[in-house]
RNA sequence: CAAAAGUUAGCUCAUUUGGUAGAGCGAUCGACUCAUAAUCGAUUAGUAGUAGGUUCGAUUCCUGCACUUUUGACCA
């Protein structure tokens, strides 16, 4: 504690900013989630954590889709943009920051970033020739184009020559230095096959991009030359920065970089990848500040192993799936039953088969069979019992021992899925003692002390477990903590390292003998199949 | 076309440095009754994509081929 206090730790971490080009999806969901998860394991340790999240609401797209629909840009993005915030909020996402790029405050932190590159002579203007699509939005290349100058992506379309002034960010020069980075810190990006991609395209020789557009007005103009308006990419991605302002204070950027800068974790889906890896460090390098530590680029998910798009009318809406099931389920199948890191798949029959076997019956169904017995038997309270008195090679304490070490590893490296695999084989071993040394039948032979310590040894890793895995299924991790008697809560992001400190709760044996037991009822209905 | 990753039980995935493969889900049978028809046990199944090579021995190393996915500069 007293460590804490004198180097207080923390940890800031972003999820993308979303672009509000359209309604969230269940990829942005998926990011988020997890991101919720790393920042709720990080606070459960006692760390100070920022979460940021938000969304990205400018651009040409922005501007057009506002059009089609009759709405001025900034309704339009506040549609959007609450739209997002809504869907974090049925997904119990706790963010301690929501940064809009059309915010106020954003604009300064912007100009002044670009200024900062611009004294640094990175930025120069420059002649961007070549065929635009005007569908795309894009130069395209000439070996992309179809028969007739028509983009592939838009075959009824012809392309434009375009010949316009922009001005260019200089990429090129910091080649070097970006490999000296990979090379030196071999886990800033991770996995190590998203590491890989970015060290080949490196690799083959980095080109200047431009950050400026021109007969574009949705966006901050470039400092001295208002025809221009700000790259949407460079924009967003100072986003990040922006959000670490105190809403109190001055948007400057040493006000904002004074606190929680750099930022400990970019976790990303695997399509944002070179913007967070390349482009994001070399503009850091640029205006002379520090990089960020991780950026973790996560997979695609698929539906019944189909890619998801819109053109094959299999997207899955994460409104629609949260209210039919809850939170807690999906939150947990993403995290569990998908590889963190690995494109993964959903599919409804088996996301409620694994729900309903992982949660309810074997974590809701142990807590939901034991706590009956405890009011039969004992009262109502928890068994009076020590752990000291339990051996350390009782099944299941021999498992409860290690477990918290092993399952913090997991957590740290994102491994959610292994995490939760770990916390599974407690709660398979507590099913089974129950039945090996049927507490019931111990009970009506008159062996009160034996039923007790089976008791005492389930209720405390439904615990131990209920608490690991808090980060990743809250509120039924609060009603298993409640129907055993505590107050906590774990959605009480401010207090609960106060309340339930990591190293006292995660560890096994810290129930307490006669503690006063709650309410019981099944913390985890079943799910309907489909 | 080029480069990268992958192809292991019905499904989702594991198998640190080569010694004939494991878990969860599902299915079948049995046991038990404290419990959300839950739980526990047993069974089930894999010539590890394919064809070769190195080796005493390869899922694990090398090569060819097939299929899948990703990337190939500004698509959040």
């Amino acid at each position: 504690m007293n460590d804490r206090q004198t180097k207080p730790k923390t940890f800031a971490l972003t999820t993308p900013l979303y672009y509000v080009n359209d309604l969230p999806h269940i990829g942005s969901a998926y990011t988020t989630m997890a991101a919720d998860v790393v920042a709720r394991f990080e606070r459960l340790r006692g760390k100070s954590v920022l979460l940021i999240t938000g969304t990205d609401e400018h651009g040409q797209k922005i501007q057009r889709t506002a059009e089609s629909l009759g709405l001025d840009p900034q309704k339009h993005c506040d549609l959007v943009s609450s739209g997002f915030d809504s869907l974090w909020q049925k997904l119990n996402i706790q963010y301690d920051r929501f940064i809009r790029t059309t915010s106020e405050r954003h604009h300064p932190i912007v100009k002044e970033f670009w200024q900062r590159v611009w004294e640094k002579g990175d930025i120069y203007q420059g002649q961007q020739t070549g065929w635009y699509c005007v569908a795309c939005e894009e130069f395209k290349e000439e070996r992309d184009l179809l028969p007739g100058n028509k983009c592939s992506l838009h075959p009824n379309r012809e392309v434009e020559w375009r010949d316009e002034q922009n001005y260019f960010f200089r990429l090129s020069k910091y080649q070097s230095q970006l490999e000296t980075l990979y090379q030196e810190r071999s886990d800033f990006i991770q996995p190590v096959s998203r590491r890989n991609e970015v060290l080949n395209f490196v690799r083959q020789g980095l080109q200047d991009f431009s950050i400026s557009r021109v007969n574009m007005d949705w966006g901050f103009p470039v400092p001295n030359d208002p025809h221009h308006t700000i790259y949407v990419w460079f924009d967003a991605l100072l986003g990040y920065v922006t959000a670490l302002l105190d809403p109190d204070s001055q948007p400057t950027l040493e006000k904002a970089l004074s606190q929680w800068w750099p930022i400990d974790l970019h976790l990303i889906g695997k399509d944002i990848l070179r913007f967070h890896a390349v482009y994001w460090p070399a503009m850091l390098m640029s205006a002379e500040l520090p990089l960020p530590k991780h950026i973790f680029g996560h997979g695609f998910l698929t539906k019944d192993g189909q890619k998801i798009g819109k053109t094959l009318g299999n997207t899955i809406d994460p409104v629609d799936l949260v209210n039919r099931y809850g939170s807690e389920a999906i939150r947990y199948y993403f995290l569990k039953e998908i590889e963190f890191g690995q494109d993964g798949d959903f599919n409804e029959t088996r996301f409620v088969n694994i729900v309903n076997a992982d949660l309810a019956n074997d974590l809701g169904n142990l807590l939901n069979r034991t706590l009956p017995m405890t009011k039969r038997y004992c009262q109502g309270i928890v068994p009076n019992c020590l752990s000291a008195d339990i051996p350390d090679t009782h099944p299941l304490k021999a498992i409860g021992l290690t477990l918290s070490d092993r399952v913090a590893e997991k957590y740290e490296s994102l491994a959610f899925s292994q995490a939760c695999a770990a916390i599974f084989t407690l709660i398979r071993a507590s099913n089974k003692l129950i039945d090996e040394q049927a507490p019931w039948a111990l009970y009506k032979q008159g062996q009160q002390q034996a039923g007790d310590r089976v008791l005492y040894a389930v209720l405390e890793s439904v615990r131990q477990a209920a608490y690991l895995l808090s980060p990743i299924i809250p509120d039924l991790s609060t009603e298993i903590y409640q129907q055993l008697g505590f107050l906590n809560n774990f959605n009480d992001k401010n207090q609960i390292y106060e309340a339930a400190p990591f190293e006292v709760h995660s560890t096994w044996g810290v129930l307490p003998a006669n503690q006063r037991l709650g309410d019981s009822k099944p913390v985890f209905v079943r799910l309907e199949l489909p």
